[in-house]
DNA sequence: CGGACAACCTGGCGGC
DNA sequence: TGCCGCCAGGTTGTCC
């Protein structure tokens, strides 16, 4: 699920309400979601501590502590809601953990498939050291983008989706730049052109700007920290649209399999 | 190092 | 209805 716009919007929508809490109090129902330590330690070392920032980086949450930083990633249908304590049991079905706040409310943490992973950390680039550039900020230049596309053999999708070139892109927006840049998706990456990587880099940049203004796509499983859907899925040019008219040509959206992964494209108007 | 693929989980959906 | 197989916004480990 969560790709970088459902993790900013996530992010945006819990902010205000994390930010100076202290953790009083952590459980888990399923401890296999805490990376590199058992679950009474992670509640020992955690609980105490005051957040005093929330950023996201990829599709991680950052979280600045007294003297760690949280890491949560939300991987397929992770999902995290502010409530107050008396509504914790009653938000849904799933949920794994629990951060108890010092002014009473809990920042529940709901997984239906059990992916998602917190960690606790004093070097937060032990876990982020080797994500690529944020893809919306100057760093992600096209001159960069383009030398580690030289040495790639693979479809460009499959590209797209490492996390070492493209920080925080996932299925549907390596889908949706694609078609923006007008890139067949089984294109090798070395055989991209000059003008094609600068397209496919200011298509990567639009197609997820939208998902950020729309707060994000809910297909299935995610909702923002209020609850409430996103509303990208209303929006997608190809993902999910196969059988329907591309909107740029007419002809119909193709859905097929490349690497292990569910791709779509206008056959048409992407080549 | 890169590529291919299985694994980690649960639930929804289409087909028979 | 019921059962079966397949599919899903992601990553990681293993093998070649």
């Amino acid at each position: 699920m969560p790709e970088l716009p459902e993790v900013e919007t996530v992010v945006g929508g819990l902010r205000a309400a994390v930010i100076g809490r202290r953790v009083v109090s952590f459980t888990s129902s399923w401890p296999r979601q805490i990376v590199g330590m058992d679950a009474n330690t992670f509640a020992d070392r955690l609980v105490g501590q005051t957040i005093s920032r929330l950023e996201r980086r990829a599709k991680y949450l950052v979280f600045s502590m007294s003297s760690d930083y949280l890491l949560i990633h939300l991987k397929m249908s992770g999902r995290l809601y502010i409530t107050q304590k008396e509504h914790e049991a009653q938000i849904d079905r799933w949920i794994r953990a629990v951060f108890g706040f010092d002014d009473e409310s809990s920042m529940c943490f709901s997984d239906l498939r059990k992916f998602g992973r917190l960690y606790l950390t004093e070097d937060v680039e032990q876990i982020t050291g080797r994500l690529g550039p944020e893809p919306l900020a100057t760093d992600f230049s096209v001159e960069w983008f383009a030398s580690r596309l030289a040495r790639r053999k693979g479809p460009i999708k499959g590209v797209l989706l490492d996390q070492t070139v493209a920080a925080g892109v996932g299925n549907i927006y390596a889908d949706e730049a694609l078609w923006r840049a007008r890139i067949d998706p089984n294109r090798a990456a070395t055989a991209l052109n000059e003008a094609e990587i600068k397209a496919l880099h200011s298509g990567i940049g639009a197609a997820l700007q939208q998902g950020i203004s729309h707060e994000g796509a809910s297909i299935n499983w995610y909702r923002k920290a209020d609850g409430s859907r996103g509303d990208e899925q209303n929006h997608f040019n190809v993902y999910g649209q196969q059988g329907k008219p591309c909107r740029r040509c007419g002809s119909p959206i193709v859905k097929m399999r490349l690497g292990q992964r569910g791709t779509h494209y206008c056959p048409k108007c992407q080549t």
